[in-house]
DNA sequence: ATGAAAGCGCTAACAC
DNA sequence: GTGTTAGCGCTTTCAT
């Protein structure tokens, strides 16, 4: 088609910047060959390559990826979907995903739900329109409508941070029991002489894995024959959340010996607010939290913490994603990467 | 393979999911009302608008962005360039940004270049391939190469954290002046009768904008006849970097009265490993940081610190560009974010 | 190892 | 307000 009258007629907002064609006559051969000197160099001989590469850098050629990504059907984006960007956990498995991801030359689109699974839905909507390579999203619960997209989806998917029962995840899977964690902390604090203790969290309705470690602490307890009182806040975590919440507590349980934290960041707000206000701790009032923030381990006392293995999720999820793209099956398509009981002082 | 006789015959991998014309089939409309429809729905008939709708539902469409932006020439992509993700504080700029964005239906790519501007370069030529609608880059400092490319480049381009002189900025620019946040908390500091001050930092090559904080400070300090001593780190900045900055400072400086930190980081790690040492702050040793961190804050004492408006830069770098793209070119080019001096009792 | 042709699915441009 | 046509710049398919 295109019956150039004299020379270059480029219809549209064309004409800015040279592409692969233009590389192609620069080079002296076509354009396919150019895309595969950029894609796959060892499919063109050396010399080809050489001139090619000479080409493009005298034209100043800069690689359009939508285009190619339409050609395609395949860009090199993998959303990653989390509930939250002001909780440190996510920012640190995101880390650890970019960090596998960039070097193998994927991007990573980021999505923020705020515990909300409808948003959930409307952003892995959006983002298959963006033909993702791959897609990594939070936790094992979805929208039924979502679920059944999910089922059908045809590429890599990795549900993180919760560990997942045989035949529960989707696809692939990498985190750790939630339950287990709570119930170990139970466990640690019943064995410690703590009698009357109580469970503080925040938006516990919308941020399920915390409910999950209220449920394994609550069955520890009772079945050591003690209550599992449960205090939640609807504010996000906080440091002065966590001064309150200890006001709160002795207040409305004179006799709590122990408060287990559903986060970090609430026990090191109550730990400091206690040590403002002269308690100590653990003799008057222990504390213990979750996940294994550095600065619960700088505090005097140290916090008694469990640790979750937040940058590692991300880059086995990374490499879960990884390897299933490069033609080798994962070994396992469900990592249980554990956490670890943190012995502080403080509980 | 597939010589599929008389009709439907698509070549390659189609036929998985609906297009804009099997919804146009549905509709019994065209393509280009489809279209439309999506991207402008006004300028289409409300009764038409309703029949495409239903199809949409029907058929089970789901737009796809990258064929949109190829004949568009223009994604909906927003490149953000920040040098660090272990900094909480680019991750609340990204937070004002994000949300910003979000809600006009702009999507971050998110590059991290780790204080290189080698690795700024490379991101931002490979983010152009993606069309980007804007740009939004840390600092004002890049590799020639880089400035020149991005000089010529035609749509929003805002440059963060740093207030540029005049005429420096390339484009749109917010921040603030760190050789301004020096100089204050080192007036400060010399008010309080201060008189043998240690500067202490991580990574002063790489992180500039910390090197202009010292400058301001140890220009304040020679304005008063004193000396401006510097203790510099390569580690990242981490709790234990101020531990460890806290007892050489106390080695090297036996006299010194004051540390002033390049980040609240350190100066926390410094401000507990004090307490843990008995040390008294501020009378044996005077501490200050830079940010304004909550958990600073939350110490006691309380740390003296400069707060800079995190959130605020990304919001009003993203506000900028959205009123930029929807025509409307901001008041000013340039916006000086400030900061605040918080006075704790640490110094 | 290289090339020619045919789209990928959408929107800009220009009718009507 | 809606349709027709011609690409956007690349990669797939198939041939040599």
């Amino acid at each position: 088609m295109s019956d150039q009258p004299p020379h270059e007629r480029r219809r549209r907002k064309g004409l800015q910047s040279p592409t692969l064609s233009d590389v192609a006559k620069e080079a002296g051969v076509s354009s396919i060959t150019v895309s595969r000197a950029l894609s796959n160099p060892d499919s063109v001989r050396d010399s080809t390559r050489e001139r090619v590469e000479a080409a493009i850098e005298r034209v100043g050629y800069v690689r359009n990826m939508v285009a190619g990504s339409l050609a395609s059907a395949s860009s090199h984006f993998i959303p990653v979907i989390v509930p939250s960007l002001s909780n440190v956990v996510f920012i640190e498995v995101i880390q650890g995903l970019q960090s596998t991801f960039e070097s193998h030359g994927y991007q990573i689109l980021l999505g923020n739900t705020d515990y909300s699974m409808k948003r959930e839905e409307e952003l892995i909507r959006t983002f298959l329109g963006w033909s993702p390579t791959a897609l990594v999203t939070t936790g094992l619960r979805h929208q039924p409508s979502l679920a059944a997209l999910l089922r059908r989806y045809r590429r890599p998917l990795v549900e993180i941070m919760e560990f997942a029962a045989p035949g529960e995840a989707l696809d692939l899977n990498v985190g750790m029991s939630h339950y287990g964690a709570g119930r170990c902390m139970a466990e640690h604090l019943i064995a410690q002489g703590y009698r009357q203790v109580v469970f503080a969290g925040t938006q516990m309705d919308g941020n399920y894995r915390a409910m999950q470690r209220y449920d394994g602490h609550r069955d520890r307890l009772e079945r050591a024959d003690m209550e599992a009182p449960l205090l939640a806040w609807e504010s996000p975590s906080h440091f002065d959340v966590g001064a309150r919440a200890l006001d709160a507590v002795l207040d409305r349980y004179p006799r709590c010996d122990a408060i287990h934290f559903a986060d970090d960041v609430m026990a090191c707000g109550a730990l400091l607010h206690a040590s403002r206000e002269g308690l100590r701790v653990p003799q008057d009032i222990a504390i213990a939290g979750f996940t294994g923030l550095p600065f619960g381990q700088s505090l005097t006392p140290r916090l008694t913490t469990v640790a979750s293995p937040r940058e590692a999720i991300g880059r086995l999820a990374a490499t879960q994603i990884i390897d299933r793209l490069e033609g080798r099956e994962p070994q396992r398509r469900r990592i249980d990467v554990g956490f670890e009981l943190i012995r502080g002082e403080s509980a």
